[in-house]
This record gives C-alpha cells, sequence and structure tokens, in this order.
DNA sequence: ATGAAAGCGCTAACAA
DNA sequence: TTGTTAGCGCTTTCAT
C-alpha cells in the first residue's frame, strides 16, 4: 500500500517509453495522443498508483481555472445575501490554487433572467459549475447542455434527481419540516398552531418549501392529531397588509400560541410580533439571517433552524476543484447537511 | 491595494542587493545574516508587500515539519476517542502540505505520565504544539519550556490564560451549563432536577465541568428559584453500583423528571434509563459519543450538546499549520466554537 | 555571512 | 502525434 517514493509523470513516462509532455496531455484530456498511448498510459497510472501533485501542478499552470457559480442575486436581507456572504474569503481561499471563482447572478423570479444566465455562462466555458436550481425545467435543458459541452457541475440548496450532477449539498427538507414541529411543539400540549406563508407574486416557481411543510405536517398528523393548523398569507412587500392579517387572525384566535414559517423570512413578523408581547408564544423558523438572529437574540424568536448556506456554497466549490484539479469524485453524490437548531442561547458563534 | 504582479523573494533580492538564498534565510530565521541584512530584508518585505508562495514552499521543502499533538489516550467509549475521530484523515490532508502530525498522548488521571510524556515532546522539537491542558500546573510549566524553546503552541478543549498562546478553540463552559438548563427545562413546569456526576476516582485533576455545573445552576436560579437540585454520584467502572444509585434515588423521588449530566458519559446511566422507561421524562447531557448518539436515537435521551471536539483538532492544526508556513495569526486567539443542539430528528448526518 | 545553482513535479510553448 | 525545454517560486547544498 505505502509508495516507496512518490510516483511521478517521469516515472509513468519512462515506463511507457512516453515523454512528460505525452503524459500531461493524456492526464488533462488535451487531446493529440493517439488511442495507443492514451491506453499505455491510463494502465500504468493505475498500475503505478500514480496520483498528481496538486502543489506541482499548480505552482507550473499559468492560467487559473473558472468555475462558476449560478445563483440568485445577492439580494439585502434574503436567504442570498447569506448563502453569499463570505463567498469574497472563499474566493481568496481558492485563489492561490489558481481556482477563480465567477458569479451568475440571476433573479430568482424571472425564468428568462435565468435562461439568459445560463447563455452567458455557457458562451464563458467556465471548467465548472455550481447551480442553484430555483427554476427545473429551465435548469434540465440547461444540464444537458452542460453534458454536451463536457462541463462538470454540483448543485445546491435543492437538486434534480435525474441529472448525472458531481455532487449536491442542500438541507433534507422533508426533515427540516418535521423537526420543525417538534421544536414548535416542544413535548407539550398544542391545540392550534398558525403558519404563516408568503404569497409568491412575481413568479411562478414551485414553492421550495412544500417538502418541508409536509414533513411539518405529517410529525402534527402523527403527534397532535386533533391539533388545528391555521393557514395565513402575507405579502413579503406589505408591511401593513402582514399586520393587519396577523392582527385579524389573532382577533379571531386569540389563545393560539404556535407559530411556524417555513421559509427565511420570519423577520417580517417580528413588527406583529413585538408589538403584541406574549411570553408564552413559541416561534420557530428559518435560517440565521442577521433580522432573524436579532430576533432570536431579543427572545422575539423561540428557535430559529439553520443549515449554513454559505458552508454548501464552500463545499460545492471545493468539490468541483477538486474534480478539476485531481479528477477526484466526492465521497458521496448527495450531501444533506445537519440542521442547526439555534436559540437564544446558543445563538452565538454560529 | 491590487499587486500588478506577485512579488517574489526574487523581487527582494534584487531590490536588497541580496540574493535569493539570504533572503530565505531570514524568512525563516535560520540565523547566519548580518542584522543590517536582515533589517534591509525585513522592511523591503514590508514595503514591497511581499508574501510566500505556499505551493513553492512546499514543492521545495524536503522534510516535513512537524506538528505534536498531545492530548489523552485515545480510550474507546470516551469523549476522547470522539476528539481523535477522523485524525487519520486530518493526517492525510496535512501531508501533502509536508506538515506531519504526531500523537503524544498520555494517561489523563496521571500527571506523571503527563509530565513524562512532555519531556519526549520537547526532546524530538516539533515545529508547533497543541495541547489538551488537563493538568494546569504541569502545562504551565511545560508551556515556560517551549516558550524557551520558541516552539508555539495552541490549547483546544481548555485554556489556561496567562501563557502567550497562538490560539484557544474549546466550548465555552459556562454558557454551555446554561444552555443545558434550557433545554432541559424547556419552558415547562420543573420542580425537581437530577444531576448525575461521577467520581474522579483515580486522578486529582480539577473537574473540568465546574463552570458548566456554575452556567447550570445560575440558570435555575434565575428562572426556576423554587426547584429542587438533586445531586447523586456514581462510579464509571461499577455499572451495579449506578443502577443501585438510581434506582435507589427514584424510590425516594418517583416524581423526577429531568435528568442532566454534564460531561459525556450520560451513556453509563442508559441501562437504568431504559429499564424505566418514561415517556414523560427529559435527559439533556453532552457529546455525541457513538453510544449517547445511539440512545438520542433511540429517544432515551432528549437532547445532546455537542460541540465538534474532533473540528477543534482539525482547527487548532489549521492554525498551527498557517503559522509555521506562513507566519500568519489567526483573526482570533480564543475561538469559542458553537454549540450544538442534537435531538431525535436532527441527529442524522451531524 | 552570502551567492550560485540544482532541483521539487508539473505545465505549456515550441520543435520535430 | 510526440519529445524537448524553459520556467513556476521556493529550499537547500555547496562554494566562496
Amino acid at each position: 500500500m505505502a509508495q516507496e517514493r512518490k510516483v511521478t509523470i517521469l516515472d509513468i513516462a519512462s515506463y511507457t517509453g512516453l515523454s512528460k509532455g505525452t503524459i500531461d496531455r493524456v492526464l488533462h484530456n488535451r487531446g493529440e495522443v493517439s488511442k495507443k498511448s492514451y491506453e499505455k498510459v491510463m494502465s500504468a497510472i493505475k498500475e503505478m498508483g500514480y496520483e498528481p501533485d496538486l502543489n506541482a501542478s499548480i505552482l507550473a499552470r499559468k492560467e487559473a481555472e473558472r468555475i462558476a457559480l449560478l445563483m440568485p442575486e445577492k439580494e439585502k436581507g434574503t436567504f442570498w445575501e447569506l448563502a453569499l456572504s463570505g463567498l469574497e474569503e472563499v474566493k481568496e481561499h481558492f485563489l492561490p490554487m489558481r481556482i477563480r471563482i465567477d458569479q451568475y447572478s440571476y433573479d430568482q423570479y424571472s425564468e428568462e433572467s435565468f435562461c439568459d444566465t445560463c447563455s452567458r455562462l455557457l458562451e464563458d466555458k467556465p471548467a465548472g459549475v455550481v447551480i442553484v436550481p430555483i427554476f427545473q425545467a429551465a435548469t434540465i435543458t440547461f444540464c444537458q447542455e452542460l453534458n454536451e459541452a463536457g462541463i462538470p457541475y454540483c448543485f445546491i440548496d435543492s437538486k434534480l434527481d435525474s441529472e448525472n450532477y458531481l455532487a449536491y449539498f442542500g438541507m433534507p427538507m422533508y426533515k427540516s419540516g418535521y423537526l420543525c414541529a417538534d421544536q414548535l411543539t416542544c413535548g407539550g400540549k398544542v391545540d392550534d398552531v398558525l403558519i404563516v406563508r408568503v404569497h409568491r407574486d412575481k413568479g411562478r416557481q414551485s414553492d421550495p418549501t412544500v417538502n418541508r411543510r409536509a414533513g411539518f405536517m405529517d410529525y402534527m398528523l402523527q403527534k397532535y392529531p386533533s391539533c388545528n393548523i391555521h393557514s395565513r398569507f402575507i405579502d413579503s412587500t406589505d408591511k401593513d397588509m402582514t399586520m393587519a392579517t396577523m392582527e385579524a387572525f389573532f382577533r379571531e384566535h386569540p389563545s393560539v400560541k404556535h407559530i411556524a414559517m417555513f421559509n427565511s423570512r420570519i423577520h417580517l413578523l417580528v413588527p406583529f410580533l413585538e408589538k403584541y408581547p406574549d411570553p408564552e408564544r413559541r416561534v420557530v423558523a428559518f435560517d440565521n439571517l442577521n433580522a432573524n438572529m436579532a430576533a432570536l437574540r431579543h427572545g422575539t424568536i423561540s428557535v430559529l433552524i439553520g443549515q449554513h448556506p454559505e458552508k454548501q456554497v464552500f463545499n460545492a466549490i471545493q468539490t468541483m476543484s477538486d474534480f478539476i484539479l485531481l479528477g477526484r469524485r466526492p465521497q458521496r453524490t448527495d450531501n444533506y447537511m445537519h440542521m442547526d437548531i439555534l436559540t437564544p442561547f446558543n445563538l452565538e458563534n454560529y
């Protein structure tokens, strides 16, 4: 098992009777190699257990490899701002490895914008791409194009089953709903629960939280079969309407103590929650946006479930980089992130 | 800010009128350099904003740098097994950077063993050391020796305030007790709490969980001032005695529903807990040992508070490596890890 | 105390 | 299609 001395391309060269140059060409699929030589080299690599030396490779390479990051625009105060927080650091981390990260942003409410961005991206011929696939159908088309171009890709946040992606990093949505219900009910007596949802006015894309809601419902059905689950819709752009909706609901159901939301927008409820404080109320929601964390710290929210979206970005890029540079495939294709339970007592150092 | 082209030692050489060799000597404090040259080089480095190229450095270096890892023996089923899980991977991660990790283990119950190991370690003159400082006084002595030898060191798990350590990674102990109390009481009605402690028979070292217990007590005093806090001691090597102690306690206090433990040994209670199941019972404890996780999965334990000790090891080594290779100091000296709340509903993928 | 020069393992441009 | 060669930026040995 243990190599005597590291096997280098030079060893392979002398073993196959070819030269460094040819070895390099087959290692990087640059073509210009006869089939016969190609196979000789490949088998020699296997036999001798050759592994490329990343340092030498990086040192010698002139141009950086480009990884394209295809995701929604970094809108302030949204989930995508969180996901992109620390991207600058990530870029700096990969730069010395001659890996450049190029952002390709699209409007998460406009499929057209997504497609436009995809075309731009394809023209740039990156060495790999990391995708947040908000639009299912369009993503399938795009992935086919990537396949044809021989460009590897990873998914983050959500994924499309059928494609031959290199890896996926994201939260287990169904389970997260289950966890949310458990944290909300907390083993106590619960007769009514209010779920607040957000109108998706601008676009037509499928609701990313359906599975989460399903998990939540299944938990409730199982453990609190007689609990009433109320739903109300708010508009993320209309604060007055949000307040009015909430006030109307609680006028009608003053005894409801449990509130949940399945997306990152719980901060929209903070004005209401702080206007009508209730020490017995329990609020559980998702994602550690700054606004949400502030409310958690303040005690307005009871529990936030976090998924470190910025780590998903990092992991996907890392995986892509290992594949591009070393041809290494990830240990697992589907990587479900741990769900972090955040309370006022462990929110620091997160 | 942005460099035109990367500054190399060659640039510094020509700028100072010296040669590559001399620059290298001052960069690595190898001596054999006149004070005058030394200062000329140092100021040039500052002025030109030189940053070493890790890849080139690693590629050219013959010998690996050695980082010593000084911690308790990896005893099966203990916290230290958890902390050392994945060390092989960590070693493999650092090997291509020509960083070798040497383990120096000591018996956590024997100060003599600790001191012996320290002497062995010192003789080997590693480039840096990562320390779990179980024995306070002995560690202080050891750190002085390291200071004299000019060997940098990090602490993990716990730390000694006064020393000039490079970094510390660990859990905020006091806060973890606070969190534990919050998870245990969960906002409900709590009149009695049982705290189970472990006799420290073999050694004399100070109890690492005092601060955690203090945090717990302060929480209870504040939020449940009239709650009775019971304590019982068990012996980690005597299962029968543990069972007897628990049975005796619950014979006397049959209505107690809340149990906490402040170390990683909650698995010792599992036989009792499973012999006398109680759906209303709430058990909160620390650390994701395999045995603990199994009990959590099974529902025997309600909540486990995790701190990723293996990540502490990794981070400390990473920090040490950056310092040795690049002279880079960590952003913060004291790094408190996030406390993870683990329940049966989020224990996967942890 | 300092300089010169030979690599480390790989890439890439050019020659054959 | 293949081989040759000059680096990449640094370390290290050997002269000076």
